[in-house]
DNA sequence: GTAATCAGTAACCTTTAGGTAATCAAGAAA
DNA sequence: TTTCTTGATTACCTAAAGGTTACTGATTAC
């Protein structure tokens, strides 16, 4: 007598795995909400945030100009300098970031039985 | 002439991180949903999911029990059987997987033109 | 007696993500 | 003249995630 349990609609979750490569990195959503807030230009962008490296920052915008969640415009004058805008389509993100901030503070809730102070809302 | 822009909201972020941090290894959504689906003991989730080796399973179960997002039960008895169940809270993490999965077929569309078959629905 | 089942654990190795520091060329400010 | 700024790139290193193989001890099936 076997129980007949099956897996194998495991290719759904492929779209899941996309969506997580993403949006999953260290730094990915951060950088995104930094140019959504307004910030356009390279050193803008790598200021807004504590931490990052060029090196990471860089890498970061090739794979969100291919994931057409912004956009890359270089402006020849001066010094040379490169616009980073945000997609309208980027903000197709807003709501399903909003829903992972929900869940992870509600969770907080159920597993420390309270919310820390520090979170509260943004964006 | 200065252009302010802010970026600190930072630590709204972090319940997205947790969040993320739960969600986000490439086995723990495929081991939860093999479990949803009714498989119950240690070697029926692993042969559940192909290529997943019994150390990462056994990690993240424990992750997962922490996280309160299954239970484990051990069964004494003749080759000692331990049984895991989704808890009730783990179903809150349904409709943000969902939500995960509608945005990664629709991105899909969006930057390869086109809906690869193999994406269909699930869970 | 041998093999397989259960639920793991331990030692070790590889791969990926991310971090650090130096460097590029061109112009602008000191 | 020297230094700073722009948007990067390169080489190198560390840390974390994940994978591989072997093994445990008790029991049951062959």
């Amino acid at each position: 007598m076997k129980k007949k349990v099956h897996t194998e609609c495991l290719s759904a979750l492929l779209p899941v795995r996309d969506t997580l490569d993403i949006i999953g990195g260290k730094w990915r959503i951060l950088i995104l909400i930094s140019i959504w807030e307004g910030n356009r230009h390279f050193r803008e962008i790598e200021r807004s945030i504590p931490k990052l490296s060029t090196k990471v920052l860089a890498k970061e915008l090739k794979d969100m100009e291919l994931n057409k969640l912004i956009t890359r415009t270089v402006v020849n004058g001066f010094p040379v300098r490169t616009e980073y805008a945000p997609t309208e389509y980027s903000k197709t993100l807003q709501k399903l970031i909003r829903e992972l901030q929900n869940w992870g503070l509600k969770h907080r809730q159920e597993v420390f039985g309270k919310v820390t102070e520090i979170h509260r809302r943004c964006c």
